[in-house]
DNA sequence: GCCGTTTTCGGCCCGACTGTTTTCAGTCG
């Protein structure tokens, strides 16, 4: 594939091979345009057929040098000045930096000590206390080095849902164009929208089955085929991703997505109520004691049959679904694409990749009627802004809003929680602002009692309006902090502060558990993109997808709400009501 | 390797944290 995210990874693996060689400034080059070829709306491959690499080159952290491998890339598949740096380093880089607290440089260290190659044999020497006998190593790190290969192992070959759900997505419609292809779903995993994916399940509806199977293991991304019959077939991708394709009778088709969909907990829930009725179900369908067809062309169909509404798949988890489905009381779930605002976007101002107004553009275009622009703030040394500049910034947008029509622009912030729980923008400066989001970015490994106090204080702050990504988790990398979410939820409650759903696919963040847990105290939500650049606001929908897995409605996500009545119900709407 | 109200060279987001040290290197955000 040459995709711009693979395009990405291959310009990060540059750099972090330049890091390991100690080389200055080229590895941070690499990384921004990395960033900047990933930030990118259109394919990269369409700039290279309007203008060759002169066009590459006009990418912002895209120079000559970097436009020539771009190209190379596009034009072969490959990279030469890549294949002689691994040559040069035989390591496997990326999956070794993988594990939290291993940068390029330690693999390479582990290299010219111990010849360590590869994440096995980092966990052989490790567990043999040879890492600890190399220089600049001691004991904590050969433990952060085994706890690191843990956490990487406990989900093996799982990739993050939003990884997974484009491909699976195009692969869905490349099959779906199949004159033999009656009808092809995406099933499984992906269809509950699970934030990790194992592989990818398809139901297809074909009166020609070879042909469909001939064309599946014959993709040209497909790098092994495990087994392929005429109803059955399963391959693996080039990039990882297992796929499973089975073809099904029309009048099966409901049973079989509903049983390939599972969860396998819900699956058995509903196989024993079938029985208490005198029936048998399966992936062929629901039958009678005669063996005679109930049910089982479409999933409602089955449902109905089982004396059951319409589940939705993101609810499939046998915590209680069914009971509720069976009194009639399952939630309306809040649907996709009807989220009125976004309460957390970043811009040039800080750490994202465009201006406010490209920013306030690309929301508009994908249907917003309001966005936040929350910068970062000073802690963040890097980027963030300090009082100075982040007034400078209100004022910006509050102009850009005047003059902008179709979208309202608030001014906000994305305020770090220091260690004590206090903030790192005063209180004065923070009341002018239209929305406030605080999160923690530093000093990550408190303990419990001191983590949760410290965020605790800080949303008990009456400038406080939402606590972005409140875990800090990233998906299949590092674990949450410690904190009592549900004391956390508990003050949220009490003080009116909103917590968000970061839909940035590795964070997902409240997660969907978090989500019940919330709807269930009282606590209002909102789903953020957290977007750095303006192709991500597309990703706000895997937000709706954690939601939905917590069983949130619109009545839940208070930016579901038109801005004026979205503003009106924030605490400090309510302290300036009070006062 | 990229970039320029500093324009063809000389800068390049930088502070906190951790584990290793004894003044620092690597990682992370």
């Amino acid at each position: 594939m040459r995709t711009n995210r693979d395009l990405g990874k291959l310009l990060r693996e540059i750099g972090a091979f330049l890091e390991m060689e100690g080389v200055a400034f080229k590895p941070r080059a690499y990384e921004k345009a990395a960033i900047a070829i990933e930030a990118m709306e259109e394919p990269v491959a369409t700039p290279h057929q309007k203008g060759g690499a002169k066009l590459v080159a006009t990418v912002p952290g895209v120079g000559k040098s970097i436009a020539d491998k771009i190209v190379e890339f596009l034009e072969t598949g490959r990279v030469d000045y890549l294949e002689a740096k691994r040559r040069e380093h035989p390591v496997d880089l990326l999956g070794l930096t993988a594990i939290e607290g291993v940068g390029a440089k330690t693999v390479g260290a582990l290299y010219d000590a111990l010849g360590i190659q590869n994440l096995a044999a980092l966990e052989e020497a490790a567990k043999a206390g040879k890492i600890r006998g190399i220089k600049g190593f001691g004991e904590k790190s050969e433990q952060e080095i085994l706890q690191g290969l843990e956490f990487l192992k406990k989900e093996p070959g799982r990739f993050p849902l939003g990884e997974v759900l484009p491909i699976a997505k195009a692969l869905e419609s490349r099959l779906g164009e199949l004159s033999q292809v009656d009808k092809v779903t995406l099933a499984g995993s992906i269809l509950r929208r699970k934030e990790t994916i194992g592989d990818a399940d398809f139901i297809v509806v074909s009166s020609h089955p070879d042909a469909v199977m001939d064309f599946f293991v014959s993709m040209p991304e497909v790098a092994h085929v495990y087994g392929k019959g005429s109803t059955k077939a399963n391959i693996r991708l080039e990039n990882g991703l297992d796929v499973d394709l089975r073809v099904v009778p029309k009048q099966s088709y409901g049973a079989a997505l509903n049983y390939f969909t599972g969860s396998k907990a819900h699956n058995v829930h509903l196989r024993r109520i079938a029985q208490s009725k005198g029936y048998k179900l399966n992936e062929y369908g629901l039958f009678d004691k005669n063996g005679d067809v109930i049910a089982g062309r479409t999933e409602k169909e089955l449902y109905a049959a089982l004396g059951l509404p319409f589940i939705p798949p993101e609810m499939r988890e046998d915590r209680g679904e069914i009971e509720l489905a069976y009194d009639g009381k399952l939630p309306k779930l809040i649907p996709y694409g009807k989220l009125k605002g976004d309460l957390q976007t970043q811009t040039n101002w800080s750490d994202g990749q465009h201006s406010i107004e490209e920013m306030a553009r690309a929301a508009m275009k994908r249907g917003l009627e309001y966005i936040a622009i929350t910068d970062h703030t000073i802690e963040l040394a890097m980027t963030g802004l300090d009082e100075r500049r982040l007034s400078e910034q209100m004022t910006e947008i509050r102009k850009i809003d005047r003059r902008t029509k179709g979208i309202r622009l608030l001014a906000g912030a994305e305020v770090n929680i220091l260690k004590d729980g206090s903030l790192d923008i005063g209180d004065e400066l923070l009341s002018k602002l239209d929305v406030v989001g605080v999160t923690v970015h530093s000093n990550l490994h408190l303990d419990r009692k001191e983590m949760t106090e410290r965020i605790c204080r800080a949303i008990r702050n009456p400038q406080v309006d939402i606590l972005f990504h409140p875990t800090g988790r990233v998906i299949l990398k590092r674990e949450p902090y410690q904190v009592d979410m549900e004391e956390v939820i508990r003050v949220a409650k009490e003080t009116g502060t909103l917590l968000e759903v970061d839909a940035i696919p590795d964070r997902l963040d409240l997660n969907d558990e978090h989500v019940k847990m919330a709807i269930d105290a009282g606590v209002k939500l909102v789903i953020d993109s957290d977007a750095h650049a303006t192709a991500h606001f597309d990703i706000l929908d895997l937000g709706v997808a954690t939601a939905r897995r917590g069983w949130a409605t619109s009545k839940d996500v208070m930016n579901t709400l038109p801005v004026e009545r979205f503003l009106k119900q924030l605490k400090r709407s309510h302290a300036h009501r009070a006062s």
